[in-house]
DNA sequence: CCCTCATTCCCCTTTTTCGGGGATATTTAA
DNA sequence: TTAAATATCCCCGAAAAAGGGGAATGAGGG
């Protein structure tokens, strides 16, 4: 479907979205230094990086995860949906495999860490820019990893989810109950799910895991 | 009494501790268009930087908070009792108010966000090469915004947050008590501080804010 | 149609936490 | 050196969570 605007072995154009000018530099310096031909743009923003999409026509996006004011997932989410064809290389120093996965869901094409060393990141540029996907250093091991069930987290419902939220927030299962016009034995019924599916042994580490597993 | 060498406007030796290459990459060339005659050393972890400074005398280091084998803070605590003369500018992206604080008991001259513009940095750079102290963009801010009561970072005990991550654990008081050598009743009373002092509910919300904090 | 699973609800007991005091050393900072 | 903070310990009672059962509904998929 995007394949009908020509690749352009020369003249890329990249949009760099990434909030550490020290790091948008280098990865500026990078693709000068790798590519011939090429304009790059930097956003400190994703507000930013999204509106420079809105303008103009970009062959590929370098990404970070932490951004001032959304997440790169986000980011990734809403770029995708508005500009199907666009490719998408995350730059990260986040090293978690849930985050690898909200962001393939996202749609990105690629994925290298800032602990790599700069060939591997030029590579995945190189990859990503020509269409393809790519999975740099310690990625592929983090993803790998023996997969909890099938694409992971369909472990908790919908329910769960929402009950575990109010947990994090402090409330009680008699406050929860109100909440949700429902029993408090039934928040509790799934309290102890959640703490059976999370192999917690209390709240405490119920909340920890949780977290630790972006689903909180 | 490290006066003794003389400071030498020309020919400096930096120490680059920093685990992500792109970063010490642009850091490398930012000195070297910077400065004239420097040597840049890059060390991807805190232990290799350590086992530099004790073989070479370095000027300065510029050190990252997030190190793959220690805190930046550790490293600065053992670096400046090895070395009391080495000047250490610490680079990060870890704008809290807390690690500025446990940087500066550590002894370091600067302190500089990644989110500043490379002007700032080499600013720093500069300052605390010669000796001077230096706090960067949006630094003092954090700084100075009302200390002690305020709104923000409740300061923990060394004690409370001990037993604050092993609550994350998901360890009951009875337990920790064990582990401590001290009586559950002991572990009791820390743990209602810690609920005053995050203004938590429960033990829920204590975790949920304390990780939020990036305290845990 | 049957089976699974989410959701809802209830019983019981025991353990743990929470809220409210108070007390005494020891360390740290002013 | 004195005051403040920290760490240690204790009491009580009420509230909440945890551990163990069981059971009815209803939606959705094979």
């Amino acid at each position: 479907m995007n394949m009908s605007g020509e690749p352009s072995a020369l003249s890329r154009k990249v949009l760099i979205v990434e909030d550490h000018p020290i790091v948008s530099d280098s990865l500026f310096r990078l693709i000068n230094e790798t590519f011939d031909d090429t304009i790059c743009i930097h956003a400190a923003t994703g507000a930013k990086g999204l509106s420079y999409l809105n303008g103009n026509r970009f062959d590929i996006v370098l990404l970070d995860i932490n951004l001032p004011d959304m997440t790169g997932i986000e980011f990734a989410s809403q770029a995708r949906s508005r500009f199907p064809g666009i490719r998408i290389l995350v730059v990260t120093s986040m090293a978690q495999r849930h985050i690898i996965e909200l962001a393939v869901k996202a749609g990105v094409m690629g994925f290298v860490l800032k602990t790599s060393d700069v060939k591997d990141i030029t590579e995945g540029i190189r990859q990503v820019a020509e269409g393809n996907s790519y999975f740099g250093q310690g990625v592929k091991e983090l993803m790998t990893g023996h997969s909890v069930s099938g694409t992971s987290e369909p472990l908790i419902t919908r329910r769960e989810s929402e009950i575990l939220k109010l947990i994090s927030e402090g409330h009680t299962n008699q406050e929860i109950a109100e909440k949700l016009f429902i029993s408090s034995s039934t928040v509790d019924s799934h309290r102890k799910n959640l703490l059976i599916k999370f192999n917690a042994k209390n709240t405490a580490a119920l909340i920890k895991t949780a977290i630790s597993r972006g689903i909180i």
